[in-house]
DNA sequence: CTGAAAGCGCTAACAA
DNA sequence: TTGTTAGCGCTTTCAG
């Protein structure tokens, strides 16, 4: 069956498009007769408009392309949530790409959703970006970018993140409250903005309890994994002096640490203490259970979109496009691995 | 900066539309110079073509649309990034919109799908869903629409599946052979096709086994929760004889089982051993680690990206439209969850 | 209250 | 080799 279109309904009843059109629309100046004529046959035929047709004339596509480093992520996949029930609402599509952390891909598919045809773009950066004259020249073609989690300084745009600094400030807070003294921390790479917010709360916390920074309680990992956070974990425990907590950037770098130190014969949290960030579902489920900093996901993905669709909005009303910066508050979860059983037995 | 039309360059080269059209497009018929000069100037005014004015003319959307009942979960993210990966590569794009499991929702995004204008449909149906006339209604539009996991016999569709059926057999089959005899089963609700297939495989496996299938041990989900897999172990471990094995139609009611049968004393595997369905990640780091039946998600999400777009271009070409039915393997992970340390001490 | 006509940006058959 | 023309389906002046 071929899709019904204006056309056909006019011819049906001698009328023309003109006025089959604006009598779907509830036009003032229509007669009561024609717009029930009209309803009933666009009824009788399925009709519903072509919406490309309706897309062209309105030079609006009511698509937000949305760019993540990797779908298959708890995280992201929270945002995405977000995303699509704020857009949905007002009748927007996601447009889902993954840029698998790397710049050129990041590159290819931010050019890809411009040509495809979107309203505006939300954006996690990869961990491999530095630049962004990719986003800047499509800001050029008056294509709003909103940037969200892992965000650039570089880049005149709206932006939603975590507050990482407070949230690792509380986690190393609370470790140094629980009466851990050596409290070391595994870093992200220096490139993406929230890691380096996680190192300074991390330090920041040092500095308010007094206590000094040790540059070699501090590893940095490249890719971010279980792997890395074992094999710093060992690095650690190799140290003269070895650390009684650890401070992981991310749960899986947590996770990988506990099973090594666990390997060692190190009980977490008796003899090291570890936290991580981001809660995952895992960290309540594992033995310890993992204490963790947990990013509103949820909430970035709608306080982006929200954003997003008010700069859509302005551009087309041709207001000025005004940038904000949100900043999400994190929540210290604790649990197992970060409490000492009993602090003082004194 | 506007966007540059194809009038932009002909304009400037004292040429018309179609002139510029046809050097863009590598025309047989056009001069050297002129093409060289379209070029350069399309170029300079970085120009790209109005996606929607491309697709109007060429009845084209380069979508398609995927509904799956919920985003934030590691299956349906596995799939969806099966599937961008493929559709990226011939060019089309992904909306993406999520069901909640709830039957109106579903009717309602597809639709909203269509409107929007998609190529084709990717749809896993809300456990909710019976009637699939929603999608025949889709069908009737020449919208080709591809069921995966779970799909319904009741749509003249293509469809991927996991052989759930062969997962659970083999599931069952293993428990038996760990020398467990009492097995019981935490089933899904009847609606979804695949939930059936686990619960008949798990009677087959009883029946080639030689052991009768006593009712009382098979206990049937509504929302297929943690906390339903916990009170099923609960209700299973007050009957007289309890079983000594559960089968659970899923991870989280595995892992509800688990956490229920150690809170109630009883050892996991030496009294009770458990296997999940899906081989959820976390599988691998709980304690016990939990054995699991591995749905092949990425390659679920390739293979029916590949049939819909097969089937999209069937329908373009005006070929007659194939369906197929894909069921790919499960694989059993055993863990410790559902190994009897030794079989037989005798 | 409704029709006629223009146009969104692009493509393609037909002329020249 | 290039221009002319028509049209994809819809919206929106401007007339009448």
């Amino acid at each position: 069956m071929k899709r019904a279109t204006l056309r056909d309904i006019a011819r049906e009843l001698g009328v023309t498009v003109a006025t089959v059109s604006r009598a779907l629309k509830d036009y003032p100046d229509i007669s009561l007769a024609t717009k029930q004529a009209v309803l009933a046959t666009a009824e009788r035929l399925n009709y519903t408009p072509n919406p490309l047709a309706v897309k062209l004339r309105q030079q609006a596509y009511k698509v937000v392309g949305v760019v993540v480093p990797d779908i298959v992520h708890p995280f992201f996949s929270d945002v995405i949530s977000g995303i699509v029930d704020v857009v949905e609402e007002l009748g927007y599509h996601v447009i889902l790409s993954q840029s698998n952390e790397s710049y050129e891909k990041e590159i290819r598919v931010t050019q890809m959703l411009h040509a495809t045809g979107v309203d505006g773009l939300l954006v996690c950066l990869s961990n491999e970006t530095v630049a962004v004259d990719h986003l800047r020249a499509l800001q050029d073609y008056d294509l709003p970018v909103v940037l969200f989690d892992k965000t650039s300084a570089e880049l005149a745009a709206s932006s939603v993140v975590t507050n990482d600094f407070q949230g690792a400030y509380d986690a190393t807070a609370h470790l140094l409250d629980q009466g851990y003294t050596r409290v070391a921390h595994i870093k992200g790479p220096t490139h993406p903005e929230n890691t380096r917010q996680r190192f300074a709360g991390y330090q920041a916390a040092l500095t308010a309890y007094g206590l000094p920074f040790r540059p070699e309680y501090v590893a940095e990992c490249q890719a971010v994994t279980h792997a890395e956070g074992a094999a710093f974990a060992q690095q650690f425990m190799r140290l003269p002096e070895p650390p009684d907590a650890i401070f992981a950037v991310s749960d899986s770098v947590a996770i990988g640490a506990i099973t090594a130190l666990k390997e060692m014969g190190r009980r977490v949290p008796e003899d090291v203490a570890v936290i991580g960030f981001s809660d995952w579902a895992v960290c309540e489920l594992l033995t310890p259970s993992v204490s963790s900093v947990a990013q509103p996901a949820y909430a970035i993905g709608r306080r982006a979109s929200e954003l997003l669709l008010r700069e859509i909005q302005q551009l087309r009303d041709e207001q000025p496009v005004e940038h904000s910066r949100v900043v999400l508050d994190a929540v210290l979860k604790v649990r197992a691995s970060s409490q000492r059983p009993e602090s003082n037995p004194e």
